[in-house]
Parts: C-alpha cells; structure tokens; sequence
DNA sequence: GCCGTTTTCGGCCCGACTGTTTTCAGTCG
C-alpha cells in the first residue's frame, strides 16, 4: 500500500478514536502519525524491504511500525476494522463538517441515532437537534450550512490561489484608516503548496473600525465570526479569511504564533517549558510570576529558547529547531538568486508566445540565461517537435539569438521518456542541444517497480541534462505516479542528471520533501517555470518558495550559476 | 501512543469565539 494509503489510516484511526472519547494524547499520536507518513518521501515498503527501523522516525513508536507492518504485509488493519465494527462507517464523515467535533458528533449518535451527513442533514431541518444539551436552533442553521459547504467540496487552495487573494485583500484593508501595519502569516507565510484558509494579522490604532471594514470586503460571501480581536469570514471563493488585530507588545508572538506549524509551535513552547518560560501569541512570560519578558518582535520568541531566527518556509518541526540549535539551519535560496530559467515552451508547440517574445521578458527580469525547450512527438495534443522538426527550430532559436542582446538563449528540447524507458527522439539530434529535458508524459499507472526502471533507463542517456518534474503530481489533481524516488535521486546522481523543482504552482515537482531528500543524496536541483506564456516565467517564485521548503541553498541549484559555469555544468 | 542529558512514568500548547448557558463546554487554529 502506497503511504498515503496509510496515513489515511491512521487518521481513520484517529476520527473514532476521538469520537469513542479517547485519550486525547493518543489520538493525536496518531494524526501526527499520518502528517508524518505523508512527508515521506520514500514510500514506507521500500523502507521496510531495505531493513529500515521505521521507529526511528519522529513520531513513529512500537505501536504503529507494528501496524504499519502489518498493513504492508496484509493489506489491513486488524485494529481499524475493529473500531469500525463498533462505529456507523458515516459517523467520522461529520467530523469533516466545520463546527462539529467530536463530542458532538458522539452525542448525535447516542441520542439521535445520526450516522450520516444525509441524516443528520433530517434531524437538523425537522429541528430535533435543539433537544440536545448544548444545541439550539442556531446550531441547526450552522449545520445545514456546513453540510452545503461540505458538498460543495470546499478544501484547500494552492498557494498561487492564496497570492491572488491575499493581495487584493492587503490592499483594501491597507486603506482603512487607523490601520499600521498588516501581515499574512499561517500557511500562506509559510508557502505551503496549498493554504487552508489566510490568516491575515494587523495593528491598529484605537477606535480603528477594520473588522467592520473587513466584514463588508466586496468578495466576503459569509461573516463566520466577528470580535474585537478575531475576525472570519468565508469569500465567494470559498477561502476562509482570518483577521487579527494586535497590540504592538506582541506582535512579534503573534505573527510567530499564527504563522505555525502548529507542529512547530508546539516544539518551540515546550522547549520554552524547560527553561521555566511560557509562550503564547502575547509574548515570552515567566513560567512562575507570570511576568512578561518580550514578544514585540518575531526574533523575541526565538531568542527566549535559544535559537537564531528560522525562516518561516521551515517551520514544520521537521529538524528546524534541532538545526537552529547546532547552528546548521540552511542559508535558503532568493529569488534573486536565480539567474536563468531552464524549461519554457513557444509556439513552435502549445506555448503562446515566441522564441523572441519570451527572450524580451526575460530580460525585462534581469535573467543571463534561458533555455528554449519545447516538446517532443509523443506529446501529440502539445504538437510535439519530430526530429526534423526540432532541427528547424534549433536553427530558429540560433537565428533569434543573434538578434537578442543581454541574454543567452539556450537550445533546449523537453524530450519524452517513452514507456519503455527510451527517449522519444534519437540521439544525435539531442545531441545539438544545449540542454536536454526527460520528462513522463503518459502511461501514468505503471507499477512502481516498472515506472522506476523506466525513468532510470532515461537517466542513463548520456545526452539528458535534467529530469523534468520527476513526479507528474498536478496538485489537487492528480496524484504523483508510483516511482521509488530514492532509485531515481541515486541514478541521478550516478549519472550526472540534474532534478527539476518545477515551478509552475498546480505542479511544484519535486514537492518541497523530495527536494530535500534529493539534496541530501547529492544531487543537483534546477528550478524551473516550465512556463508556456511570457508571463508565465514570472512564476518562477514558487519554486523558490518550494525549494525553500526543501532546505534547498542556491548551491545546489543550476540556474544560480553564472553562464559560463553552466555551460561547464551541462558539459 | 510517543517520548526522555532532570523522567521508562507522567507528562503532552494555549487562547478566542460561539452558542447556550447563568459560568462553561466545544470547536478551532
């Protein structure tokens, strides 16, 4: 079983659990669990065939390696399947629905006999939830609301969704009077490849009317809450904004402790714990007197545990805190690190604009390089390039390089990875290239073990600089095809072939883990926009922002080369 | 259920808002 297969089991686990009014430590044992499995990168079989002790993993103890064993060796949970002969299988469904939790839910089964979202859809509209303790008629209207929402398939959004939000969002509360200063902070801080909601915190000067403002934004389809402090509402979009407002004193606790992780905050204040401090999102205080120590400022919450400040991207209690301690945190790559961009497409396949086109931006951003790199034959719908084809457009590209001043163009084809692991176009017109691309663009459901020689056997041509997303993943989408990523980092970096962190934001591929498995295992990275508009190639932050993520440094990236360095690279 | 250079037992982050309550439990982040 894959491992997201997996996880989804131990959050199953963890619903009825929770329901059943267990422990609530051990439920979250096993939510942590799941997140952790999901970071993976190598999928937990390979883990186990190779003799790996899975509870050297954070978070994974006796217990569950025991299960997971289990899992990977029957395809079951004995322990799941018993919980769910004592639960209604709808029952963990409601936990889904925003404003129900657990007990809750326990008492809508006991007394109302509900089990499903289509019946407790009835028990609300025929008013019988008002019977219940601690339910009213409010109640009822808040959950046929949530069960509408929850139909509608409200979920996560990609960060670049986010962007477009937060944006319009900053600039209308930055005009109500009173208001002096204003920061996003949660997942989208963080640039998480997908955001939950947008957490937005500000300060402001006293009898500033931002929460009325905020609740009347033009977009707000919904006031879910409204207070003095706190603030949420749900756009026509369906992203849920949070706003905060915040004094001064504690701004720097606040913007620390609603960018998260949660996990995160949690490793920081019990670190603060030991050393007899308490910190919450009002500042740094001492444990015993209760007096405050500091939390203006973000660095405040880092210097009360000992730490030097950790960029947001790695605040996911992944080893940052460990690192930060040791003086080993990563000096992340900058935007302004990149100097080239190493896959876009043209017209000569499915891009809108031409080789001249895409040159004349790029030198509006100040690039030294790029690399010109459409698709080959077997990608009919894109119109993909033959052999003869990429000839004349190889000479296309020199023609308009001798025309275009102030950047490099490189000769590039995004060449396909065949089933059989072969390369879509022959050898000696790869050959011509500058930079040669490998990417699968079909035959998605392969065996893991069919899909990992298929790759490989591309890798050890040769004339293949770069893998391009070596995932196929579509966030939210479609999931990444089955391939043993740690066979692919090795014969990458046997073989001298770069991996791409694809930067377009519904792929961002390598995800920001692989990456970071990628690096450690020697291998170099390239980020790219894999644009297909000039305007596409300003995407390139996401992948920065991914690479980030990955504790990726502007060493292990080509494109912060210099071009003549490349070149001696690519060479 | 996990974890440990104070611990192998006894901890496990902390506060705002809501709705239904007369002082708080549940949910959320």
């Amino acid at each position: 079983m894959e491992n997201k297969g997996i996880a989804d089991i131990f959050t199953a686990i963890a619903d009825i659990l929770d329901i059943e009014g267990e422990n609530p430590f051990r439920v979250r044992s096993y939510r942590n669990a799941a997140r952790t499995i999901e970071d993976l990168s190598q999928s937990l079989e390979s883990m186990i065939k190779t003799g790996m002790n899975l509870e050297e993993i954070p978070g994974i103890g006796k217990s569950i390696r025991e299960k997971i064993e289990e899992i990977i060796s029957t395809g079951k949970c004995h322990f799941l399947e018993e919980l769910r002969a004592q639960v209604p299988a709808g029952l963990t469904e409601l936990l889904k629905l925003e404003g129900l939790g657990p007990k809750k839910v326990k008492a809508l089964q006991d007394q109302l006999g509900v089990d499903s979202v289509d019946r407790l859809e009835k028990a609300a509209q025929a008013g019988r939830l008002r019977n219940l303790a601690g339910m009213g008629s409010r109640t009822e209207e808040k959950v046929l609301k949530s069960i509408e929402k929850y139909r509608a398939g409200m979920g996560r959004f990609k960060l670049s969704v986010g962007f477009i939000y937060a944006q319009a969002l900053l600039e209308y509360l930055k005009e109500v009077p009173g208001v002096r200063r204003l920061d996003p902070a949660g997942s989208f801080r963080r640039r998480k490849e997908t955001i939950g909601d947008l957490d937005i915190l500000a300060i402001c000067a006293k009898g500033c009317r931002v929460m009325d403002r905020f609740v009347k934004y033009g977009e707000t389809a919904e006031i879910i809450a409204k207070g003095e402090t706190k603030s949420s509402v749900r756009l026509q979009c369906g992203l849920q904004v949070d706003v905060r407002v915040l004094e001064e004193e504690s701004y720097g606790a606040a913007l620390h402790y609603f960018t998260g992780s949660k996990a995160h905050n949690v490793a920081i204040r019990d670190r603060a714990k030991e050393l007899g401090l308490k910190i919450s999102e009002y500042g740094v205080f001492d444990s015993k007197d209760e007096k405050r120590i500091s939390g203006a400022k973000e660095e405040d919450i880092f210097k009360a545990v000992g730490l030097p400040f950790i960029p947001p991207e790695l605040r996911e209690d992944r080893g940052e805190i460990q690192a930060a301690e040791q003086g080993k945190l990563p000096r992340l790559i900058e935007l302004s690190d990149i100097r080239g961009d190493l896959q876009m497409h043209t017209t000569a396949t499915d891009g809108k604009h031409s080789i001249a086109e895409m040159a004349e931006k790029v030198k509006e951003m100040g690039y030294a390089y790029i690399a010109i790199t459409d698709h080959s034959k077997a990608v009919r719908v894109a119109g993909g390039l033959d052999e003869k084809g990429l000839a004349r457009h190889l000479k296309e590209i020199d023609k308009v390089a001798a025309q275009v001043t102030g950047v490099r163009l490189l000769k590039g084809v995004e060449v396909d990875i065949l089933a059989d692991g072969s390369l879509d176009l022959k050898d000696d017109i790869l050959q011509e290239c500058d930079v040669v691309l490998a990417a699968v663009h079909s035959r998605f459901n392969m065996e893991e073990k069919e899909m990992t020689r298929r790759i490989i056997k591309a890798l050890k041509n040769p004339n293949v600089n770069i893998l391009a997303h070596p995932t196929g993943r579509l966030i939210l989408e479609r999931e990444a095809y089955k391939v043993n990523l740690k066979e692919v980092f090795q014969a990458a970096f046997d073989y001298g072939v770069v991996l791409e962190i694809n930067a377009y934001p519904d792929r961002l591929d390598l995800r920001d883990v692989d990456a970071r498995m990628a690096k450690e295992m020697g291998a170099k990275l390239a980020i790219s926009t894999d644009a297909h508009s000039a305007a596409q190639l300003e995407l390139m932050r996401f992948g920065v922002y991914t690479a980030r993520r990955g504790w990726i440094e502007a060493k292990d990236v080509i494109n912060t080369l210099p071009l003549e360095e490349l070149f001696k690279f690519l060479r």
